[in-house]
This record gives C-alpha cells, sequence and structure tokens, in this order.
RNA sequence: GCUCCAAUAGCUCAGCUGGAUAGAGCAACGGAUUUCUAAUCCGUAGGUCUCAGGUUCGAAUCCUGAUUGGAGUACCA
C-alpha cells in the first residue's frame, strides 16, 4: 500500500492549507491521465465551494504556498487540477522495496480476520458431465475463494451437488426400463457417459409418452419416501457422478471443502415446514406448502409438492439454516448463473419473513450466461438435449492440442511439452471466463474459444515465462544463485527512470487496492484486466531495456523479479497455472 | 403482461462510489528481430458511449422514460 503513503502526505497537506477533512481529500485525489504528466492529481473543484474561489484560482495559490512534503518534486496547477511529481528515486523503492520482502505474502492483507465466507460455486448436476457453461462459475467461486482466503478470511467451499429431485426419479425410471442390471458387475461398467444417455433418451421417450413424467415424478416420491432398491441405485449414480468430477477439478486445480449436495438436508425438510406452518408463515395452496411472497411482488416460495415431496427450494432454505449454524458466516455466497436470480431473491426474503437478521449476509454472486446459437440463427440458453452444449472436457482437450501445436511450433526443445500445453490451455480458457464482468452473457464460438491471439491468458502467462526466463538465464551464465544475490544487493533504484521502468512499477504498486477492490465488488475480472495491464507493461520494459550485460542489470534483475513476483500471485489468485517455461 | 439484467470503435470487451483528450484486443494497414522467448514491441486508421429528458461547475458513469437484446415468471433444478 505504498501509493497511499503518498495520498496521506498530499492529504495532509492540503487540510492544512484548505480546511478540508483529510479524508475527503484522499478519496478524489487520481492519477493524472497520459500526456498530463505528474503522479498523483487532486482536483480543486471540491474546494471551489467551501473556499468560494474557482479551481482554478484555487489550485494555482496552492501550487505557490505549499511547502513540498520529502519524496515530493513538484506541485504544477493544470486547469484547475494540482498534479504532484513525486521523487522518481523514493517512489521507486518504495513500490520494489515491499515486493521484494513480502514475495507471495505481497498484496495480502488480514481485513478478514475472524470472518468466514461460505461459498457455494460450481454445484453441478448429477449424472451430467461437466459443460463448458460450468467453467464460468467453476473459475469464479475458485478465484474469489483463493482470493478471500489471502484477504485472512476463513473461506469454506461448497459444492452444492444437485444430487436430489424429480429428475434422479427420471434417471432411475429410465435405468431400470433399459434393464441395466442392479449386481456390482453391472454397477462397475457403468459410466457418467450412459447416465447422460439415459437423460437424453428419457428426454426422448417422453416426448411420445408424457406419461413418463408423472412416472418419474412418482420414482422420486418413492426415493424420497426412502425407497431401499431406488436409493442403491441413487448412491451408485452419486459416486460415479463424483468420480468424473473431481478428476476434471483436479485438471482445473480446483478444490471443495465439501460435496454436500441436495440430498443432505432432506431429512430437514419435514421439521422446517412444521415450523413455518406453526408459525403461520406457511399456507396450502392447491394441495401444496407455500410461502407467499405477494407483498414482495415475487411469486410464492414453494416448500412441499401436492405429492408431499421436497423441491430445491425447501433444501436450500435448509442449507442456508444448516451453514449458518455450521460456519457462523460472515456471508453466504452463491456463485450461481443469472437465470436463478428470482429464486436466491425469493430465498431472502423467505428468510427475512422467519426474522432472521442475517438474511441479508445471503448473497446471490451472479454471473451472464453461456449462450450458444439456436436453429434459427439466435443466441440462447444452451439445451443439452438439443446437443446445444459442449462438454468441458472436449474443450481443454481440443484447447491443449492447439497450445501443443503453437509450442512445437515457437519452442520444439521444450521438456514436458504435453503437460505445459495442457497447463497453458487451462490457463487460457480459466483466464477468458474471467476476464470479463462476470454479468455478461457470453455466445460460445469454437472460434473464439481456441483463438489466443492478444489480450488472452497466455499473454500474461507468456509475460511471466519472460520474466522467469531472463532470471534463469542469469543463474545459468553467471553460475550463481540470482535470487540470493538479489535478496543480498543493495540497488541504486535511480537506474530504473526509463519510461517503460517506470511504467512497469507504477502498475506494480496498484496491486493491493485491486485485491480488496475485487472483495468489494467480488469481480475477478478487476484482477484479470489487472494481470494484463501489468503484462503490457512488462513485455515493453523487457522489450527495450535490455537486462542481462547492461550497466544497470542489478537493478534491472530486480525489477523482472517483482514484476515476476506480482504476476505470479495475480495468476495464482485467478487460478492461472503460472508456468515459468512455455 | 410483470420482474431482473445488459447496451461503449466493424467485432469482442475495459472504463461506471461523477473529473482533464473515452481505452485495450481482434480484424485492416505500415514498421521493428545477429531474441534475456517476436506467444513480443512501436505506429496509422477506426467513436453522436442506443435514444430522449433531468441532476451538476462537470455525465459513458447518477435519476426518469423509451428502444433493442437476454433471462425468469408455483408443483424442474
Amino acid at each position: 500500500m505504498t501509493a497511499n503513503i503518498y495520498k496521506e502526505k498530499i492529504a495532509q497537506l492540503l487540510c492544512a492549507h484548505t480546511g478540508v477533512a483529510e479524508s475527503d481529500i484522499s478519496k478524489v485525489i487520481t492519477t493524472p491521465p497520459s500526456g498530463v504528466g505528474g503522479d498523483f492529481s487532486v482536483p480543486c473543484f471540491t474546494f471551489a465551494r467551501v473556499m468560494k474561489k474557482s479551481p482554478k484560482i484555487i489550485a494555482e495559490s496552492l501550487a505557490g504556498d505549499i511547502n513540498l512534503p520529502e519524496d515530493f518534486d513538484e506541485a504544477v496547477a493544470v486547469n484547475g487540477y494540482l498534479n504532484f511529481f513525486v521523487n522518481k528515486k523514493g517512489y521507486t523503492q518504495s513500490v520494489l522495496l515491499p515486493i521484494h520482502q513480502k514475495k507471495e505474502q505481497y498484496g495480502v492483507s488480514a481485513t478478514g480476520e475472524g470472518k468466514t465466507i461460505v461459498i457455494d460455486f460450481s454445484s453441478p448436476n448429477m449424472g451430467k458431465e461437466l459443460a463448458f457453461h460450468h467453467l464460468r462459475g467453476t473459475m469464479l467461486g475458485n478465484s474469489l475463494s483463493r482470493i478471500y482466503k489471502s484477504c485472512g478470511y476463513r473461506v469454506v467451499r461448497i459444492n452444492h451437488l444437485g444430487d436430489w429431485g424429480t429428475s434422479y426419479g427420471k434417471l432411475i425410471t429410465m435405468y431400470i426400463k433399459e434393464g441395466l442390471g442392479e449386481d456390482d458387475t453391472s454397477f462397475q461398467s457403468l459410466t457418467i457417459e450412459k447416465l447422460n444417455q439415459l437423460y437424453q433418451a428419457f428426454a426422448h421417450a417422453a416426448e411420445a409418452q408424457p406419461e413418463l413424467e408423472d412416472e418419474a415424478r412418482e420414482t422420486f416420491r418413492t426415493l424420497e419416501a426412502g425407497d431401499e432398491r431406488y436409493r442403491k441405485l441413487w448412491q451408485v449414480f452419486r459416486d460415479i457422478t463424483l468420480q468424473e468430477l473431481k478428476r476434471l477439478y483436479a485438471i482445473l486445480g480446483v478444490e471443495f471443502d465439501e460435496y454436500k449436495g441436495e440430498a443432505f438436508f432432506v431429512d430437514q425438510a419435514p421439521s422446517l415446514i412444521k415450523e413455518m406452518q406453526e408459525r403461520g408463515l406457511c399456507t396450502t395452496s392447491r394441495g401444496s406448502q407455500v410461502v407467499e411472497l405477494d407483498t414482495e411482488d415475487m411469486p410464492p416460495f414453494m416448500l412441499q409438492k401436492s405429492d408431499g415431496s421436497t423441491l430445491y427450494a425447501t433444501r436450500d432454505l435448509c442449507a442456508a439454516l444448516y451453514r449458518k449454524k455450521t460456519f457462523n458466516f460472515a456471508k453466504n455466497l452463491y456463485i450461481v448463473d443469472m437465470g436463478q436470480a428470482l429464486h436466491f431473491r425469493q430465498l431472502v426474503s423467505v428468510l427475512e419473513k422467519m426474522d432472521i437478521e442475517w438474511a441479508q449476509d445471503c448473497e446471490h454472486i451472479a454471473f451472464g450466461l453461456i449462450l450458444t446459437k439456436g436453429k434459427d440463427g439466435k443466441w440462447e440458453r444452451g439445451k443439452t438435449r438439443a446437443g446445444g452444449v459442449s462438454l468441458l472436457k472436449d474443450v481443454i482437450e481440443s484447447a491443449s492440442q492447439k497450445i501443443l501445436e503453437i509450442i512445437n511450433e515457437k519452442n520444439p526443445e521444450l521438456v514436458e511439452k504435453e503437460n505445459i500445453a495442457r497447463q497453458v490451455a487451462v490457463g487460457a480458457l480459466v483466464f477468458s471466463s474471467l476476464k470479463t464482468k462476470r454479468r455478461n452473457d457470453v455466445n460460445f464460438e469454437w472460434d473464439k474459444v481456441l483463438s489466443f491471439d492478444g489480450d488472452t491468458g497466455p499473454y500474461v502467462v507468456n509475460a511471466h515465462v519472460r520474466l522467469s526466463s531472463i532470471l534463469r538465464k542469469h543463474q545459468e551464465t553467471k553460475a550463481v544463485d540470482t535470487l540470493a544475490m538479489l535478496e543480498e544487493a543493495d540497488p541504486d533504484f535511480s537506474n530504473l527512470e526509463e519510461e517503460q521502468a517506470r511504467e512497469l512499477i507504477g502498475a506494480l504498486a496498484l496491486f493491493p487496492e485491486k485485491v480488496l477492490s475485487v472483495l468489494e465488488k467480488n469481480e475477478p475480472c478487476i484482477l484479470s484486466q489487472y494481470a494484463i495491464s501489468v503484462a503490457e507493461k512488462a513485455h515493453g520494459f523487457i522489450h527495450s531495456c535490455r537486462v542481462l550485460g547492461s550497466k544497470e542489470e542489478l537493478e534491472r534483475l530486480y525489477l523482472v523479479n517483482c514484476a515476476r513476483i506480482v504476476l505470479k500471485n495475480t495468476l495464482t489468485l485467478l487460478g492461472v497455472p503460472p508456468v515459468e517455461r512455455m
């Protein structure tokens, strides 16, 4: 938080001269646009009202009156702005020294000390393979988990598996109809692909025989009532799903603390419904139990179907109560697509009706849908059944192949090519799913998904690779431990005054505040955009300032190492593998 | 119908707790390589920030209303 020291000094200084509160001043301090010059800028418009003078005059008189504190070179008035120029050497040192000292710890803070954040993310449905559209929510949750953790929060990552509901009535019905066998050997040969097919087979069959839908609902009701045969099948399906999920999560570098899905909460539903009835919060409507929300202009929240079985709404309500009781969270975040916005608004309203004071701590972190091109050429939500979705494993495979081709062309000597290609490919996919504001819908196109030109994951990772490569080369040619050497070094920071060096240093200084602003908005794209800007400036620096063999070699190596550290920290928080060679 | 979300360069997007000349990438055009990784860098061109009002010294940013697109709208999840 090096930049803040300068802001504080400016605020203190101007407070003494204008009488405006320090906090109000530091709030408006910005960076001048490129071309204007200066490092910090204070718009004097806010002073105009209290001082009853024009901003222009205020800025000019301040520029003349103030005694610059240490570490400042100059203050210039421009069009009602007061622009400060800091002492370059001092600024460079104040930015680089903390990075050099803290390393992996640079940018972490203790703002979340003692608080617990529950993050519900990924949460796919049982019996289905992860599709491309699951990537966004999964990586959003993964990145937010890492960022909260780095800020001192205790994070509980929950995969709220969709493992209960009428769909599993369908799956079981179809499994039995196809006579697939219910002994261990049949189960052992069962795959996730087969389960996927059963869904599609059911949907297909139900078009011709709509009564199958009722049959599936009845199967589910029986399952929920505790039928042992159905329960066994359910368990087998769940195990197969989980095995496949964990395989993919490992590739993505994602971990969970819990896989408590919906089924876990079914037992808690009856007593909750009873309580709601006793408190008069729940009414009977067309044979079902609902919480009326018409005062809030929302449809009712259904707790129990007319056949007595529960819905996902019921189980979500139980889960929220359970999470509060178990983890005493400060926030309970649901990383779920925007399509479920109404559901979560309802959930919070129901909690409020129950007079629960933490209702507002349950927050839906919504993200946009992955749209696919429909038959009529319009972009719409992908339907598994219509074949409108691509499997995540296929996308990863294609991306890895594409990256491998590029490696073969650019760097054929690289060892462990396949492994690195996959890491870079995963990084590219992860980065692109976190690159834009989370609410944006995304049109799925193979060409775009497999395009790695420009501002993409590989661009940022490549910057990290090039920086690492310079340090490695130094170590090899000089036969010294470069990092240990830097540890002992006493660099002269006035040797880093080229424009490209200063731009890079300026970017590195921003890392801690960027991390904090991600938490304010739950928006990792702030970090991915930041990663691009650091990579850009790192590429620019090493392109125009030769490091090895230069007379500023020591200082340049020092800066390269700092940039490498910041890039690595950024990539790690995003969930992009920071490889060192590619 | 109602509710929520979005709209910025030809395309994909940053910028939104109001501040100086609205920024990137892709696509187009021109240049840089005896490489510390050119998976790079530099330059040219490209804009009525959907429209109309309002608030303000100042609006892409805040408010109101339209238009267009997307999503959702009780026995699915």
